[in-house]
DNA sequence: AAGGTCAACATGAGGT
DNA sequence: ACCTCATGTTGACCTT
């Protein structure tokens, strides 16, 4: 779907190369294209080709020219977000760049876009690995089990807090979060079933009942 | 040429 | 009704 303007606005930006800026009309996309791209004005010229636009092509269709940020744009733009993500006085910051307000603003709004975007992929990449060692140690941790079940036989080595009696192995397992051998005889049912159940990550966040 | 970046725009939700 | 913001999209420009 073409992005054309509601209006024919001042928020369209054609941008006057040097040399070319005598003439009236506007020229033809493709040639201002290879125009721009060979040939980068002077900042101030930017700075004055963003400023100035304000009038309409002649042909009544208005190319949609890409403005770059100068660096000290930039830089001023990121210094003020590093102080407020959102925009309170939105002239004044406009003025001092030599922008209009309103490309301040798309700018704040895309800049916490990006910044949104970065943090979310960022936990991404950290639930990923985490989910990566918790798969690990439950494999470690079934293992575990398996082998200690597998030792049915042989003098019980773990002494219940509660009866003060050894405890059979094959009730015995491990606490994720401390790592240590707690015996499911000596819990209720539902806490002992999660042992062999798949934990989602947010579950096992939480300590388990046995610490 | 393909893919990435980013300014600009559209739209809908939520707050006032 | 208006404003602000989040989110998704477009298209010009850039990089590889």
């Amino acid at each position: 779907m073409a992005v054309l303007p509601s209006s024919s606005s001042s928020l369209e930006l054609t941008i006057s190369v040097p040399g070319f800026a005598s003439s009236p009309t506007l020229l033809p996309s493709s040639s201002v294209k290879e125009l721009d791209i060979n040939q980068v004005p002077l900042e101030e010229d930017w700075m004055a080709s963003n400023m100035e636009d304000e009038e309409e092509s002649s042909n009544g269709e208005p190319p949609r020219k890409k403005l770059r940020l100068t660096k000290e744009q930039s830089r001023l733009l990121e210094e003020s977000f590093r102080q407020n993500h959102t925009l309170n006085p939105k002239e004044s910051l406009a003025m001092q760049l030599k922008l209009r307000p309103r490309q301040v603003e798309v700018w704040f709004q895309n800049r916490r876009a990006r910044s949104k975007l970065k943090q979310t992929e960022m936990e991404c990449e950290y639930l990923k690995r985490w989910f990566g060692s918790l798969t690990e140690q439950n494999r470690r941790l079934q293992r575990e089990v398996e082998e200690l079940r597998a030792i049915k036989v042989g003098p019980p080595t773990v002494i219940s807090p509660h009866s003060c009696e050894p405890l059979p192995a094959s009730t015995l397992s491990m606490c994720p979060r401390c790592e240590r051998v707690t015996s499911t005889a000596d819990k209720p049912p539902s806490a002992a079933a999660t042992l062999s159940a798949k934990v989602p990550p947010t579950q096992s966040r939480q300590p388990s009942a046995a610490c």
